[in-house]
DNA sequence: TCTGGGGTCCTAGGACCC
DNA sequence: TCTGGGGTCCTAGGACCC
């Protein structure tokens, strides 16, 4: 590892999700009160709160009840999905022309190392630099960004969330990282949520301070290796992880949570047919294929339960996926026959390539999917694309149960 | 106030192989 | 006969982030 001092930058966009409502329907660029999310009725949370809207105290992640009841002037708007895609796109082609290596973290924050391109900028400082960058992107995409500096992404990011936010610029100097830490408390450090929270105050410590004092050995005790080192790293404003170019896509997704709970096993199966469907398209869209196949239920308790299954083979449709799928959902419902709120399925063990099956299974079985199925599957793609996604919905794929196929 | 939907990463046990 | 050590893959669950 180099000895060298980094320059680390972590950009992030303010309100994304509210800007991007704002481009998408001109009709809302003069409305100051404007909250995204809440499509299930009344079972809704707010995905993204403009300023006007957080003055009043509405945060994201609120249930969107309850942020009316504090802003009942916010007009709600759903989430602008393509418009989102496409201004991450642009961000990313903006920042891509500023930093030797940068990495979009999510579709509104990225993370640029500029290390070694100290002549290139003629020796600017980091923050004067990070300024140009925010005008260049407010310029070329509309957004406005927070930027936050310093030797590493842990304390770029600390200086955007609690320094630069909103639109401002905030850079840590070499040397002050663990002063700078020094002033936040333990549940402002990215990745200390709310279960750590509760494990350390159970344990006494409630400060920065008192988590300073304790020993390495003493957080082994209490968590394993990895965990521990990462605690006495990060409230000591340490954090040697290295800003990569590569943002490969792991896992693909898609879930729902019904307006009210379901019961019954041909309900469920309606619905984790539509979510097969949209995960297949989303899976085609990045021209992916997936090997492994999980099924997820949220029973009215709240609690999730998961199957999984690895496929032999690589897949693209739901043609192939939905049999598989529907068979963990029977699992999943011997262990639980409790009613359900939410229903999802995810893609993973993805790859660029569809995976050559082994010859020795060439001769046991047919492949799960055909080149004719991924034919018509992309086929559908582009119709829906065409007509909107109501065009065609998805048909019967399997039998229902009892009935030969 | 009853808690979205898209992700990433980690852990821990068991299977299986050498 | 009752016992190893390391590596990798699979599965279920959980924490956390935006």
């Amino acid at each position: 590892l180099s000895t060298a001092l980094r320059r680390i930058l972590h950009v992030d966009v303010d309100s994304m999700f509210v800007r991007c409502a704002m481009l998408a329907d001109p009709r809302l660029a003069d409305e100051e009160l404007i909250l995204v999310g809440g499509r299930p009725e009344g079972r809704g949370v707010v995905a993204s709160a403009s300023y006007g809207c957080r003055a009043y105290g509405v945060r994201s992640a609120m249930p969107m009840a309850t942020a009316l009841r504090l802003c009942p002037a916010a007009i709600i708007v759903p989430a602008p999905r393509e418009m989102i895609r496409q201004k991450s796109r642009e961000l990313e082609d903006v920042l891509r022309a500023w930093a030797p290596v940068a990495s979009m973290a999510s579709v509104d924050e990225a993370y640029l190392d500029l290390t070694g391109t100290e002549l290139l900028y003629r020796g600017e400082p980091l923050a004067e630099t990070a300024r140009r960058i925010q005008a260049a992107v407010r310029e070329q995409t509309q957004l406005d960004v927070s930027i936050g500096g310093g030797t590493n992404r842990f304390i770029a990011k600390l200086a955007t969330t609690h320094r630069a936010k909103p639109r401002r610029v905030y850079t840590v100097e070499p040397g002050q990282e663990a002063a700078f830490v020094s002033g936040l408390e333990l549940g402002d450090l990215i990745g200390v949520g709310p279960a750590m929270l509760t494990e350390l105050r159970r344990r006494g410590v409630t400060t920065m301070q008192a988590l300073r004092a304790l020993e390495l050995a003493t957080l082994r005790e209490w968590w394993g290796d990895e965990r521990a080192r990462w605690l006495w790293q990060r409230c000591r404003g340490i954090d040697l992880s290295a800003v990569t170019d590569d943002d490969t896509t792991k896992s693909v997704s898609s879930e729902t949570t019904f307006a009210r709970d379901l019961a019954t096993t041909a309900e469920l199966e309606a619905a984790l047919l539509e979510q097969t469907v949209r995960a297949a398209a989303a899976l085609r869209r990045k021209a992916l294929f997936a090997r492994t196949i999980t099924v997820k239920l949220r029973t009215s308790d709240f609690r999730d339960h998961s199957r999984s299954r690895t496929l032999e083979e690589s897949v693209q449709t739901e043609r192939a996926i939905f049999p598989t799928a529907r068979a963990l959902l029977a699992e999943l419902r011997e262990k639980t026959d409790a009613s359900v709120r939410l229903i999802g399925i995810a893609l993973t063990k993805l790859s660029d390539l569809d995976m050559p099956v082994q010859a020795s299974l060439v001769d046991l079985a047919p492949p799960i999917e055909a080149d004719r199925d991924r034919a018509i599957a992309r086929a559908t793609d582009r119709l829906r694309e065409k007509f909107g996604t109501s065009a065609l919905r998805p048909g019967r794929l399997v039998a229902p149960p009892g009935e030969p196929e």
